[in-house]
DNA sequence: AATATATACGACAGAATCTATCGGATATAA
DNA sequence: TTATATCCGATAGATTCTGTCGTATATATT
């Protein structure tokens, strides 16, 4: 419970990995499966996910791989979070009605107001509080 | 991810229903499931954890139940959470080293900084901040 | 043009965790 | 003695998470 998935983490090691480096310089799925024993087809997906919400460039054909392309820093946690894993939230039912206890429940508005508490704390922080 | 587990939801719906009757009297599991919809034979595992765990006092035999017992303004969130599911945290690595990447991760101390923040949050707040 | 090396991407499989159910035991008030 | 409650291990079902496979597309190099 209140885990971070391996795609979120896999996500943050490349970024990190691609901000060590220079600007325009290139890093490959490969390279970066190798070095930090992530396994290849999953990082792959990660990356091309990536890719696609425009925060890093992909480059094709031999000695091809990806750069940055967005700010680290303009990117908040909860809106990374959201890019890379869907909604957010403690429970579900904040963003989906589909729970049984949705007509009965009365914990709702106080975990509501934790959840607040938890957003507003991952929002404080950019994705380049985590790769610097 | 991100979520709070059923379990802790129920167990806090239970707690706060007991917190709204007086003191001494006693709320059966059937009587709980009943009125916010859950599933009876979960919902008594989870409250003979909580009696385990001595948050909730069991009463044996016909009308019987349970009431509560510790002071839920003096279990902060993080006990709690504990209490009920086990050891908290972002990432398995910082109480388990079973992890393919631990040693060549590269976000290791900037996840563990956000976890410690995540904690303190969860540590400021006790369970009546819920219940009540 | 051919080749080698990269990304792109849907479909699927395995593993782990979460959620719920079943069966039978023990305790106690009436 | 009976009815109603908790107690608790075993197991099954569902969902999510994690990883794999196969094939297509793009491009630098020769």
């Amino acid at each position: 419970m209140l885990k971070l998935t391996r795609k979120v983490e896999y996500a943050l090691i490349a970024l990190r990995h691609m901000q060590g480096k220079e600007l325009e310089s290139v890093s490959s799925t490969k390279e970066i499966a190798i070095q930090y024993n992530i396994p290849i087809e999953i990082l792959a997906k990660t990356l091309q996910h990536l890719a696609k919400e425009n925060i890093i460039e992909p480059i094709n054909g031999p000695h091809g791989g990806y750069r940055l392309k967005a700010q680290l820093g303009d990117i908040n946690l909860v809106e990374f979070f959201e890019r890379v894993e869907g909604p957010l939230g403690l429970s579900d039912c904040f963003y989906d009605s589909n729970c049984m206890q949705i007509d009965y429940c009365n914990i709702r508005t106080p975990i509501q107001r934790i959840n607040a508490n938890m957003m507003s704390m991952f929002r404080s922080m950019s994705v380049q509080d985590v790769t610097n």
